[in-house]
DNA sequence: TGTACATCAGTGAACGCGCGTTCACTGATGTAC
DNA sequence: TGTACATCAGTGAACGCGCGTTCACTGATGTAC
């Protein structure tokens, strides 16, 4: 709040909020660190204090990306029925929703290469990000995925097809889908979750 | 394959096959014209009597991408049963296939960002490979999803799961696909694509 | 409570680098006669 | 078939730019006494 304070005060957070504008804005392979800098209104060397190099901010950026991919699912579920198949289909949903809003952010949480993948913060926000789904679908199937190979594949079976719609839908593939009203659209997204749930389920 | 020809002979091929390289070995962000044009054995401003810019070679690139696509699923249902259900499952093998061995093309294809989507060839290969999966989808379910929106549901069910694994098994998710035998690995993957391909086909 | 001092966070000038682009050039190829 | 000439494809030096990185610095914050 000092205006004219010469420290910060929490640049960390504000670059990581300039990272995210960065991102969307100039694309992956645009992204810089002086121009996040800029952005945050902070001279260009300033970043190294927090991050040494722009793989280390795109990392937590990732990280905090899987958290808000969580909450979104969440949010969505709140607003659902409380039985297995729409709270599946709910956070399919907002999967979905999650991917078209924070297109660059979900490519990059998705990229194989830039963020580290040794980085004990972003593999604990991902592997939530991943026992959820598994939580999700043990409420349908009912045995656990960890122990049940079958119940295994069930799980994979519905991520890749959430993940795929997601991938899709953003690449501007599936035009169909993209020209509809958002509430039509969701209809048939969640058709098309559903029907990949039938496993094991009565 | 004259030596010491000053012309190059083929030099768009060339720098297209040098660009692939590039593209995989330093991924997106780092591709630069000068070192496609380095790869390629020749001066850094040669490129640009064949590509204006970076764009367009990476346009170039993914259409060429997109039929090579379409060539490896079609080489994997040479070999295959030649009933529907099938030829679907090669077909969706060697989109999994293509991506894995062609991860940073795959990706480059589906972006949203670096291709020119007014490219008439990427357009027109890009459909193409949307037409085969369609046309594969119909034999299945024998309605035609261009005039049958149910039929259309379908062929975008298909192609999330499809692309979906793709997707994912890149990103380096779903771990104990990856660590399997290729043939363990195939065995799954076509039993997740067909799972989905129970409509309409009885 | 006040003073001294260490530490920390951010500044701004400077650097070297690889990039895309420009430009005058050169040598090979193709065509007209 | 031979010559003249235009066009085309690639060269290599030069440029300006934004990048990451370094470094001496400055001013605020925190701590010891």
């Amino acid at each position: 709040m000092s205006k004219k304070s010469y420290h910060h005060g929490d640049l960390r957070a504000a670059l990581l909020q300039a990272a995210e504008t960065e991102l969307s804005e100039k694309g992956i392979e645009a992204f810089s660190l002086r121009g996040v800098a800029k952005r945050a209104g902070v001279s260009h060397a300033a970043p190294a204090h927090h991050f040494g190099e722009a793989k280390g901010l795109l990392t937590a950026l990732a990280a905090i990306g899987f958290q808000r991919f969580v909450e979104t699912q969440q949010r969505r579920q709140q607003k659902a029925p409380s039985n297995p198949k729409a709270q599946m289909a709910a956070a399919g949903l907002g999967y979905v929703d999650f991917a078209m809003e924070n297109q660059a952010l979900f490519r990059l949480m998705f990229s194989s290469q830039q963020p580290d993948k040794n980085d004990a913060t972003l593999n604990a926000a991902s592997s939530a990000a991943f026992d959820k789904l598994v939580k999700d679908i043990q409420h349908i199937g009912k045995s656990d995925p960890y122990h049940d190979s079958a119940a295994m594949v069930d799980v994979m079976a519905t991520w890749a097809i959430v993940h795929g719609l997601a991938d899709l839908l953003i690449a501007g593939r599936m035009k169909s889908l993209l020209n509809m009203e958002k509430t039509d659209r969701e209809t048939i997204l969640s058709e098309i979750i559903l029907r990949n749930c039938s496993f094991n389920s009565n």
